[in-house]
Parts: C-alpha cells; sequence; structure tokens
DNA sequence: TCTGGGGTCCTAGGACCC
DNA sequence: TCTGGGGTCCTAGGACCC
C-alpha cells in the first residue's frame, strides 16, 4: 500500500532521505538578494533539469513592445477563422484563457486582450539564445521544443557543482534576457519535468533522491508526460486515478492494458525512469496543414490547396536539404474524421513539382464528392542520410516506372532545379505569395488563418 | 460563433522473402 | 506437400506532446 500524507512540492522543504519536494523559491529569492542561504543537501547520483520558459511567446511580445508588459497578450489565430490560442500572457490567465482554447473562446473570456497572431521567426532567435545558455552550462542538454529542455547536471568528479546552484544560475541568466523559466530538478526527467510544471512563472522546484515516490504519488495520473486523455480514460476504468495507485498496480496488467507502454507508465510512476538526456536532433519528417476558414467542397479548389501546402512543404525540405522518400495527403472533413494515405517514391525529393501529381492521385483515393473539406495535410519523412543522396538521384533510371512514379512536369532535372531555386530565391526577397505555380493559384483566398497568409512566420 | 499546426512514436495487419 | 514462423517493409490510424 501507499503510505498516506505525501508531501507535495508546495510545502516546506524535507530531508534529502525522508525526502520528497523542497521548493527552493525563497532560497532563490535569498540568493538573489545577496543573502547568504541554508546549505543545500547533498545531491547523490542523476541530477536531470527541465527548464521551460514562461508563457514564451507572450512574454517575447511583451518584451518587444514594452507598451504591452503587464497587459493581458493572446498569440493565437483569428478569432473568427477557427483559430486556437497558442499562448496567453500571464496576465491573460484569470480570465481563464488558456492554450489551445478557441480563440472565440478566448475572446469572449477576455475581449480587451492584446492579439497577435505571433511572429515565429523571432520566437526561434530568442529561443536559440536560451539554448546557447543552456549549452555553455553542460553540453547535455536535450532540446524538447522551442520553449523547453532537458539538461543532465549530474555531479562528477570533475564537476561537483549542486545540481541546484545550477539552476539558479541558468534562471539569472534567462532573465537577463528579458524572459523567464521555470525549472524542475529531479533524479530522472520524468520527475523534474512534472516539477518544472509545479510553481510557474519563475518557479523552482526540486524533489530530492529519494523522494519521488512520495511526490508523485498524489497527483493525477495525467500530470505524467505521455499519459493522454485515452490512458486516463483507461487507468479510470481501472480504479487507477494517481501516480501512486499506478505504482502500485499490478504490471502484468499495465502490460495487458497498455502494450510496453505500460510497463514505462509503471516504472515511471515508482520513479525508476532512467531514460538518459539525449541529443537526437535528426529531423523525422515535415509537413504542413491549412484548416480552411469555410470547408472546401469543389475538386478543384482542394487541388489547388494540395498544390500550394505542397510548395510550402518543398521549399522547407529545399531549405533544411532534406529530401525524402515518404509522402503523405491527411484530409479532416467536415465531420472532424480524418483520412490518410502515404506513398513511396520511387527516389527520394524535395521538389513539389515532382511530386504535386502525384498527390493529385493520393487525392482521388481520399476524395468523397459532397464531403466538405475542413482540413488538408502534406508530409514528407524517410530521409535519406547526406551520402545517399546524390547517389538515389542516379537510381530513378533502375527503378520500373510505375502508377506511383514521379513524374516531373517538367522533364529536364536541370531545368527544374534551375527553376525550383530561382522561384525560392524570389520568395525569400519579397514573401511566399510573390511566386506560384500555375497548379498553387486556385482555391486561394479560402486557405485561412496565419499559416495561409503569412507562411514565412511558420518555418 | 468551439476545438490549430508541427511534430514523434506505436500498433496492427498485409505483403513478401527466406 | 497443405502449411510454420521470423524478419522487414509498408500502410492507415491513433495517442500524445508543445
Amino acid at each position: 500500500m501507499r503510505r498516506e500524507s505525501p508531501h507535495t512540492a508546495s510545502e516546506a522543504p524535507v530531508g534529502p532521505e525522508g525526502g520528497a519536494a523542497r521548493k527552493a523559491a525563497d532560497a532563490d529569492a535569498a540568493a538573489r538578494d545577496g543573502q547568504d542561504t541554508l546549505p543545500l543537501p547533498p545531491w547523490k547520483g542523476p541530477a536531470i533539469l527541465l527548464v521551460d520558459l514562461d508563457a514564451f511567446f507572450a512574454s517575447v511580445e511583451q518584451l518587444d513592445h514594452p507598451a504591452w508588459r503587464g497587459k493581458p497578450v493572446i498569440v493565437g489565430g483569428d478569432p473568427d477563422k477557427r483559430g486556437v490560442v497558442s499562448t496567453a500572457s500571464y496576465e491573460a490567465r484569470p480570465y481563464g484563457v488558456r492554450s489551445a482554447m478557441p480563440s472565440s473562446t478566448a475572446y469572449r473570456l477576455c475581449p480587451h486582450a492584446i492579439w497577435t497572431r505571433g511572429r515565429f521567426d523571432r520566437y526561434r532567435e530568442v529561443s536559440n539564445e536560451i539554448m546557447d545558455i543552456l549549452r555553455s552550462e553542460t553540453p547535455h542538454v536535450q532540446q524538447v521544443s522551442i520553449d523547453e529542455a532537458f539538461l543532465d547536471v549530474s555531479p562528477t568528479a570533475v564537476n561537483r557543482e549542486h545540481p541546484v546552484e545550477v539552476a539558479r544560475r541558468i534562471q539569472r541568466r534567462v532573465e537577463e534576457l528579458g524572459v523567464t523559466c521555470s525549472i524542475g530538478v529531479g533524479t530522472s526527467k520524468t520527475v523534474a519535468k512534472i516539477a518544472s510544471d509545479m510553481d510557474k512563472p519563475r518557479g523552482l522546484t526540486v524533489v530530492y533522491p529519494g523522494g519521488e515516490r512520495d511526490f508523485l504519488g498524489p497527483l493525477p495520473v495525467r500530470t505524467m508526460s505521455g499519459i493522454g486523455a485515452a490512458a486516463e480514460e483507461k487507468l479510470r476504468s481501472r480504479g487507477i486515478r494517481t501516480l501512486g495507485e499506478l505504482a502500485d498496480a499490478d504490471e502484468g496488467m499495465l502490460l495487458r492494458a497498455f502494450g510496453k507502454n505500460g510497463r514505462v507508465m509503471h516504472v515511471r510512476a515508482n520513479g525508476g525512469d532512467d531514460a538518459p538526456v539525449a541529443q537526437d536532433d535528426d529531423v523525422k519528417s515535415v509537413s504542413n496543414e491549412m484548416t480552411f476558414a469555410v470547408d472546401l467542397t469543389a475538386r478543384d479548389e482542394v487541388e489547388g490547396a494540395i498544390a500550394t501546402i505542397a510548395a510550402k512543404v518543398g521549399r522547407r525540405l529545399r531549405r533544411k536539404g532534406l529530401r525524402g522518400r515518404t509522402i503523405s495527403l491527411r484530409m479532416r472533413y467536415d465531420d472532424r474524421s480524418v483520412r490518410s494515405v502515404q506513398r513511396q517514391l520511387a527516389a527520394p525529393s524535395d521538389d513539389e513539382l515532382a511530386y504535386t501529381p502525384l498527390l493529385h492521385r493520393m487525392m482521388d483515393e481520399l476524395w468523397q464528392p459532397g464531403m466538405p473539406v475542413r482540413l488538408i495535410g502534406v508530409g514528407m519523412a524517410g530521409f535519406e542520410e547526406d551520402e545517399g543522396v546524390q547517389e538515389a538521384l542516379f537510381d530513378i533510371a533502375k527503378v520500373a516506372p510505375s502508377e506511383d512514379d514521379v513524374r516531373p512536369s517538367i522533364p529536364d532535372e536541370g531545368k527544374r532545379r534551375g527553376l525550383i531555386e530561382a522561384t525560392d530565391l524570389v520568395k525569400d526577397r519579397f514573401g511566399e505569395t510573390a511566386v506560384r505555380f500555375g497548379r498553387e493559384l486556385r482555391g486561394e483566398g479560402n486557405t485561412t488563418g496565419s499559416a495561409a497568409k503569412n507562411p514565412a512566420d511558420y518555418k
């Protein structure tokens, strides 16, 4: 059975051995005031930090627009065009505005908020500066997203610095850039991640070695990364609501219910997560989606939209120097159902002029006359290693032609590349709408939201 | 005037080969 | 001779994350 009276992160610090969570914000504040702080309890074993930037997009907007500071700021899609909230500043949250909420709802809750669709290049820029700070602290940095990263700061024979000291310094250095972060410190990624969420913004929550089970036990299962709505419901139906109950559950049952993820959940709930902080920055897929302000019903509109999105994907592939072999098409309909198809190309490609005709044939498999199309997505995956790319190009000739073969609309490979590169240059200088190929033009005007109007923001 | 966009990973079934 | 099983690739769908 689980013990009762669990400690949570908001309670008073406890010792390292019996210990649960230690909230270090007070000590942190004291340190900022230049006061002496109590010596930190020693740290034994692995130490993982999760650094999470607070309301990041909104904070960057407030940094760049001093007049917006102290006011509710919402970064998100248009309220009247099926947009959702990307980030709400802390001033907007008391009104109930949350990430992923439909913008229309957010507008109702907080009509006087400052609304912006976002400048993702700028967010990327600030994010890169912060990631540089993190990498200057340790090479063991795993960037999870634009605003989150794990760091392994386990004390070693060479570097004996206490993990909490590192965390405090990171907070100070990040704040010098004009934004803030919250940090969780623990012996595993699971614990660090959950701890980082306990106290925001500007929180520093520490779970000392040995305190994992007491810290996790009372929390709802949904708190843990990897458990979403579906798993939560499945667990609930088996009488499991907290991570403590999950930790004590029968592993065989979890295995039957969740496959190998069941074992992972069980181990993590017991504080036994030993997943390493790993740098794996290889991109595995590149895709773009577009939700239409008004559903598309005409076939040629859908074809036109596919061409436009395919061009966006192609351009991103070329910018990244990637050529993919697996192309996919996704459609969401009127009733929110989703269908998708994928195909293997005869040779890896980054050229929409080559693969768009195939996408149009794939569309035939998804096309349901009379069924309004709400969203279209195009994705490329199956990237080759750098060495393989050139070789693969020459392999085109060896592959037997088939129905789904890539049929270039401009047969001469050299001319086609020249044309593509020229248009990329123009788009770089004058924006995405400056140049369109014939197929792309149709269906334009129905496309919605930030992605359609300002594609450069979504790189 | 409900519910975006860009990703990763897993599963399950079928094809195909040995 | 009617019949196994492992490995791998491919495909569609779905859960989940920020």
